[in-house]
DNA sequence: TAAAAAAGAATGAACATTCATTTTTATAAA
DNA sequence: TTTATAAAAATGAATGTTCATTCTTTTTTA
């Protein structure tokens, strides 16, 4: 029981220390030495818990993609009504990426570059369901616009990204009031 | 002349090589050696070129940056009402999006990393002032709500890079019916 | 006390950059 | 126009470093 709870401990500190230097040096600027060295371990340990580098990053994507979407949906209920279900979802991934910005940011890098395997991006977007499975309830009630699911994202959620990276590079803070209006643009850009 | 003219072919065929090999796997997997080769030329002639690899990827940001604006804003003159010269600048934008996807790509995957120098990201921002002029004028005009730009821009302009990413990575086909779709939304996200 | 986990040092490959040489270009004298 | 030549541009090979990964040994755990 300790052995395993130490093992889990440490595997969390790589994942930890990987987003973390990534997020603050690239891919390309995070060796494995420094990573193991953020986390206190050896660099030979890393291959204890990861196969190689490639995998540590794609298993760090995921993981950190299962903490977001499961945090999304946290207070959500399918039986809510539309636009109630929404401003939940909204809500709380908005509270995500700003409570937890490293973690936002790292799956921000991820999803536009080719750091991460094709395989793990799709296993990253499974447990996004609810969400679409709300647009479809909305769009057979005739409150929400009949377009692409993309299209929906692109307008709904992903501008959070953009604000959420905005803010961590100054110049800018996304306060109450900001976030009010942010959600006003979302909703309005997807209500029929 | 004709030695100059060379000159800048190589450059070109330089940061041609660098957007396409960093696009498809992404820059800590872009040795200068392979982007010399695809651009005919050898290694060390590069040095001719670029002060290092970070100075390349950096000159090559921003000269595609100037080609992405002066797209943008080609046809439009600030003399038109602000609703007209929106909706010209967004599709414009698009279109740039969907014809230049290479450029485009390149740009949504250096805005998400730190890739880029600080200082080179600056640089590239500048030439989107009269977007921002714009929207002053809609603001004032009563037009456009009274909100910060970032957040105009994250939901007016920003959601057309995950589109194209979206539809690069197959899919999804970001056809003329979507275009005017999220022009819409675009539209509605922004308007009073 | 044997098996598992971890460590630090070693290995070898990949890579950015530089070096020494060759090729090309521009100029100008014949 | 041709030829000579110095400067500029380009090259391929060499250099030295960085880094992912593995190996051997030590430490910890059950």
């Amino acid at each position: 029981m300790a052995k395993l709870q130490k093992s889990i401990d440490k595997r969390n500190e790589l994942i930890k220390a990987t987003i973390e230097l990534v997020n603050n040096n690239g891919f390309h600027a995070t060796p494995m030495s420094k990573i193991a060295k953020m986390a206190n371990v050896s660099p030979a340990t890393i291959y204890l818990y990861f196969e190689n580098k490639q995998d540590l990053v794609n298993k760090t994507y995921i993981e950190v993609k299962e903490k977001y979407t499961k945090y999304a949906f946290e207070t959500y209920e399918s039986s809510m009504p539309v636009k109630k279900g929404f401003e939940i979802i909204w809500k709380r991934i908005a509270e995500f990426k700003l409570k937890e910005c490293e973690n936002a940011m790292f799956l921000a890098q991820c999803d536009n570059t080719p750091t991460i395997d094709e395989t793990s991006r799709q296993e990253g977007i499974k447990h996004l369901q609810p969400l679409l499975d709300l647009w479809a309830r909305g769009k057979n009630e005739g409150l929400i616009k009949p377009v692409s699911d993309y299209i929906l994202y692109a307008y709904a959620i992903n501008p959070l990204s953009f604000l959420m990276i905005t803010q961590k590079r100054g110049a800018f803070t996304l306060d109450k009031t900001h976030l009010e209006e942010a959600y006003q643009s979302a909703w309005n850009s997807i209500k029929i």
